[in-house]
DNA sequence: AATACGGGGAG
DNA sequence: CTCCCAGTATT
């Protein structure tokens, strides 16, 4: 029902400063603003980093907590805000910790480049002092067009909108658009944006998506944007928008060895993008058509080690690979590490359980 | 425009 | 199982 506006030519997506031309815009603005605002007044959830005056914000919490939520649900992420905030309470803490104190806080959360850029950006603001506008914060490691929104407007009131996962679905199925491109929701969500109160309406607009505008059962029936809704009126609103094609997740054999016990083992520093900077078991992947043996005799020469006894098997799913990991014993003079003091992803954590019950397979 | 990057919740 | 989550960096 509604066409797509045209992208300005040359215009960068996701930076969109400049609002998008909209053809005859279908809402009235104030009647539509004022009815989401109102529900936020009366509903919105009271959650810690939304402590203090609207678009004045503690500009570390705001930074921290969307650092943490990117990708990542509320709930969970609140776990870890907690847990953040209390290891380490100002940016100037978060600046003088060591790389393996912020990944032991982050240990298990996921996306750990969220937390080595929060980390190196934590050390450019303890330096220079926070940014003062959306430019600023966008040109910190781990900020992206997302965050410098949100920081921005809740923390500087800075009229900038927020595109999310929940303002994509929240938009899409407003105007009836079953395949937003990202530019088309950032041109919507700065038409909407109320400019009085830019940091309640990036909330409002998220809390929406996430507690009535769900992607699977939408409560419409409480919704505050169903007078507006194209998707609501269509009687099918969760088809909006069409599910995203995927790639197939490959298999991929590994082989891990446990040198020494579960609780006090050879430990290798993980490098590159995936895992990188945590801890975990020594490991390798299999390669093509190899057995897992002959993989942790290529693991065991590495170490100059001595490979020992299976101990077990388990997978792990991770967003792009199924990891089917395969545990073996081994013997060497390495020095070891207490595994409780190390920042270990979740696949090495069940490694080390698997280990630790080895009577089951 | 596609892909890599964790882990878990909800249906 | 599938789809998604207060996205970003890299190609």
């Amino acid at each position: 029902m509604v066409s797509a506006a045209p992208v300005a030519a040359r215009q960068a997506p996701y930076t969109a400063a400049v609002t998008p031309p909209v053809p005859a815009f279908p809402f009235p603005l104030p009647a539509l603003r004022a009815a989401l605002l109102a529900w936020f007044d009366r509903t919105g959830r009271a959650l810690p980093w939304r402590a203090g005056r609207e678009g004045a914000r503690d500009p570390y919490r705001v930074w921290v907590a969307e650092i943490l939520l990117q990708q990542t649900q509320v709930v969970r992420g609140q776990v870890y805000y907690d847990r953040f905030l209390t290891a380490f309470p100002t940016v100037q803490a978060l600046a003088a910790a060591p790389q393996e104190a912020v990944l032991k806080a982050w240990e298990g959360c996921g996306y750990y480049a969220r937390a080595r850029n929060l980390h190196r950006a934590a050390q450019q603001v303890a330096r220079n002092g926070f940014p003062d506008s959306y430019d600023g914060w966008l040109a910190l490691p781990g900020v992206g067009p997302y965050t410098a929104a949100a920081v921005s407007s809740l923390a500087l009131n800075e009229a900038r909108a927020v595109n999310d996962g929940n303002v994509r679905r929240v938009l899409a199925r407003l105007h009836g658009e079953a395949r937003p491109s990202p530019a088309w929701v950032q041109g919507r969500a700065d038409t909407l944006l109320d400019p009085q109160r830019p940091g309640a309406w990036n909330e409002a607009v998220m809390d929406l998506g996430a507690t009535v505008c769900t992607p699977a059962a939408p409560r419409c029936e409480v919704c505050p944007l169903r007078p507006w809704c194209a998707a609501s009126a269509s009687g099918t609103p969760a088809a909006y928008p069409a599910p995203k094609v995927r790639a197939p997740v490959p298999d991929v054999p590994v082989v891990a060895v446990l040198i020494g016990t579960p609780q006090q083992a050879v430990l290798e520093r993980r490098t590159g993008t995936l895992l990188g900077g945590l801890m975990g078991l020594p490991a390798e992947p299999l390669a093509a058509g190899e057995v897992p043996h002959d993989a942790l005799r290529r693991l065991c020469a590495r170490l100059n080690a001595r490979p020992g006894p299976p101990l077990g098997r388990l997978t792990h799913v991770m967003t792009h690979r199924r990891i089917t990991l395969h545990l073996y014993a081994g013997q060497a003079d390495l020095p070891r590490q207490t595994v409780t003091d190390a920042a270990l992803s979740r696949l090495d954590q069940k490694a080390l359980a698997l280990a630790a019950q080895p009577t089951l397979l």
